[in-house]
DNA sequence: AGCACGCCGACT
DNA sequence: GTCGGCGTGCTC
């Protein structure tokens, strides 16, 4: 007869695809999903999350089943809900589950400490029952239940009720009167008593659109396309109102760190008496867990975080906003590259909730959703008060001679705002004092020894430092080739402008804002400090002051090298360079000033830049869906990035060879491969790298191919110290 | 990912 | 004769 044990599926953090079977004792209950568990794993403890579960083993060889070694907390860590959305994102992103599930857990339930969660003991109903009379001690312990609210914790009753409680408690619990249960929620507090703005007449026509767009019976994403300075913020705000004063928890996931505690302010300032929590990368580990818990056990109805904060628990969660949903940010570039915006959706649509996403510059799939009707679509075009959008112009530098970069004519603007006692801001996307350093007898170049790049010089450190893999050296004092002492620099970075600035305008504060001078902890308030200490000064940066700061005497803004993004063959390119200039000219005359936006480009006719600037932001994106189109590329059709990198090419070559043949054999279905080729950095901290791309007009074709390899890659030798990787909806081909 | 098992070079 | 190199293969 066959009397195999009930089994539960547990992820474990391994590189393995699927679940490992344990076997329990039925008989001491069941084993809920989500639950964490002791496992002996290969001779060794470890954790693992119970996935689902079976009446009998899965697994082809049921000797090697193993019992579970116990269950190590009293309440299962995650819903049945998260399960499935881990589930559910292991396979759409080709990632081992254990992987997934254990990213998705703060660091410290990765471990094997237990949780204890308190027990509380929650009243079930109100009447006592004649029946109590009899037994004096249920009696006298529920009233006393009663008499402290109903909500008590184990510790509070076992030091009321002394020996014996547990088994009173029981009783009770036995009648229906009490439930054990974890910590209560917090309760309701009155909603929104913060002096409101007044809303303009486009606001509140969104906001009411939302709403009613948000209780329809069939939900839809909802994109909030609002232009910089239109007020989104305030339309997130009032759409929470109702879904909060409902119990409901509202999770709002925010592009990165630094503007987290300014929308963070937003939201203390509009609901005054609701408790939110911040979950972002700077939290200590103890920090994330408590946030995490204050969120599963309902403490908090207001979630702020950042791209992982997709994962916490929400148990009564009723809507999602993601804000700035463009950003880049949201994708995980390494290990498991899930993105947490198209996660959001998931887990929006799994519990039929509204999710909104909001951005002045939305992804080009996102408004190809739009569009297309699958997204309801609302635009806020307009500035509340009198700040009027910038006025944007082309500056030709072909031919010119620059001083430092800059062309007379943008200098002798920078003289004119600066004379009005404005601000004005240089944008260039490059941190340091020059991207290249050489020799200008032999023509010998500051490379990187670990990468197929230039090493930047840091004047100010009297560095060389290597952005893509960190490696600094010193400055030679002569060339290491030739022994000649003229090195001379080549390019702009952003210390070269404050440099020069500083010489040009010797009275004025230039404030620099990129991720060297704000390293320091607290440094970036106080530059953000010196900037509106000082209505007259330059600020010199690189993208950090791209996004969401406010400058209200800022009028001038100065875009320069905008012509690598213009040129470059990566397709996402111009698409993120249009975001970034639009979220870089919003930064321009958000108050009453009028704002002016300078574009120096030696490429003036460039159609997507006319494009851009003429017809703006929107026609600019469709002009690049089209083109896409063309291309069959996203969201149009359908990728995945297969990686490798090796210390030799060739290895590096040899696995992405392996996989296209591979798959080949297996028969592409329609999926077409391109490449193997070396990526664009080729070589990173000492390993080669190189891409495969698969594209195809069908999703499931190309799901089902890598979902092939990953279950048969063990067949293929690798070369030893290879290294690949799965990119499913690459964002970053280079 | 770990870790054990296993088959070839320089050492007490 | 052994210690240890890291190639191969397995983990419910």
């Amino acid at each position: 007869m066959n009397t195999l044990p009930p089994v539960v599926h547990v992820a474990v953090q391994r590189p393995f695809y699927s679940t490992l079977d344990y076997s329990y004792d039925p008989t001491q209950g069941s084993i809920p999903l989500g639950s964490r568990l002791e496992i002996k794993l290969a001779g060794r403890t470890t954790v693992g999350v119970v996935m689902g579960s079976s009446p009998t083993p899965t697994l082809a060889d049921p000797k090697k089943l193993k019992a579970i070694t116990r269950l190590m907390d009293n309440e299962p860590i995650l819903d049945a809900h998260l399960v499935e959305l881990l589930d559910w994102a292991a396979k759409y992103y080709h990632e081992p589950i254990g992987e997934v599930v254990f990213t998705a857990l703060p660091s410290l339930l990765r471990q094997q400490r237990p949780l204890n969660l308190p027990i509380w003991w929650q009243l079930t109903a109100t009447e006592s029952p004649t029946e109590l009379q009899r037994a004096k001690r249920q009696l006298a312990l529920y009233e006393w239940l009663k008499a402290q609210g109903g909500y008590v914790s184990e510790d509070a009753v076992a030091a009321w009720a002394g020996n014996g409680w547990r088994v009173t408690m029981r009783h009770l619990e036995a009648k229906g009167l009490v439930a054990s249960t974890t910590l209560p929620p917090a309760p309701l507090e009155h909603i929104a008593t913060a002096p409101h703005l007044t809303l303009t007449p486009q606001q509140l026509a969104t906001i009411e659109g939302i709403q009613h767009a948000i209780t329809q019976a069939e939900l839809k994403p909802t994109l909030l396309h609002g232009i910089t300075g239109s007020g989104k913020t305030e339309v997130y705000l009032r759409v929470m109102a109702p879904i909060l004063a409902q119990g409901k928890q509202v999770l709002v996931l925010v592009p990165e760190i630094s503007l987290t505690p300014q929308l963070l302010g937003r939201f203390r300032t509009h609901y005054p008496h609701e408790r939110m929590v911040c979950l972002h990368s700077g939290l200590t580990d103890q920090e994330r867990l408590q946030a995490w818990l204050q969120a599963q056990q309902q403490q908090v109805r207001i979630i702020i975080g950042t791209r992982s904060a997709v994962f916490t628990p929400c148990p009564n969660l009723g809507l999602i906003i993601i804000d700035e949903e463009h950003d880049l940010s949201f994708k995980q570039q390494e290990g498991f590259r899930y993105h947490g915006r198209d996660l959001a959706i998931k887990r929006a649509h799994m519990l039929n909730i509204p999710i909104i996403l909001g951005s002045a510059t939305p992804a080009l799939e996102t408004l190809h959703n739009a569009d297309s009707g699958r997204f309801h679509y609302f635009h806020l075009a307009q500035r509340p008060g009198t700040a009027k959008p910038p006025s944007v112009q082309l500056q030709n530098i072909r031919g010119q001679t620059l001083r430092s970069g800059l062309s007379s004519t943008t200098l002798s603007m920078i003289k004119d705002t600066l004379a009005r006692q404005e601000q004005v801001m240089l944008f260039i996307n490059r941190r340091g004092f020059a991207p290249l350093l050489m020799c200008s007898s032999c023509g010998w170049s500051g490379q990187c020894e670990h990468c197929s790049a230039n090493m930047t010089y840091h004047a100010r450190q009297g560095k060389l430092i290597c952005h893509h893999c960190s490696v600094e050296k010193l400055v030679p004092e002569h060339c290491p080739q030739c022994g000649h002492h003229h090195l001379v620099t080549q390019g702009q970075g952003t210390e070269r402008l404050e440099l020069v600035l500083s010489q040009t305008f010797p009275t004025i504060p230039i404030i620099r804002i990129d991720r060297d001078s704000t390293a320091r902890k607290g440094a970036l308030a106080e530059r953000l400090q010196q900037v509106h200490e000082h209505p007259t000064a330059i600020l010199v940066g690189t993208q950090m002051l791209a996004k969401g700061h406010d400058f209200p005497n800022l009028t001038l803004v100065v875009v320069l090298e905008a012509d690598a993004a213009l040129l470059s063959s990566e397709y996402h390119a111009r698409e993120r360079f249009g975001q970034l200039l639009v979220q870089v000219a919003g930064r321009a005359g958000r108050s009453d000033k009028a704002g002016q936006v300078i574009i120096q480009t030696n490429h003036p006719e460039n159609p997507a830049l006319v494009t851009l600037l003429a017809q703006g932001y929107t026609l600019f994106a469709r002009q690049l869906l089209e083109e896409r189109r063309r291309w069959h590329y996203p969201p149009f059709g359908y990728q995945a990035l297969l990686r490798a990198n090796a210390p030799e090419l060739n290895d590096a070559l040899d696995v992405l060879d392996k996989m296209a043949e591979h798959l080949q054999l297996f028969g592409l279905g329609g999926v077409i491969l391109l490449g193997p080729t070396t990526a664009m950095l080729e070589k990173r901290a000492g390993r080669y790298r190189t891409q495969l791309l698969l594209q195809s007009a069908n999703r499931k074709a190309l799901h089902t191919l890598l979902n092939y390899l990953t279950h048969t890659i063990k067949q293929l030798k690798f070369p030893a110290n290879t290294r690949w990787s799965i990119d499913v909806d690459p964002l970053d081909l280079t």
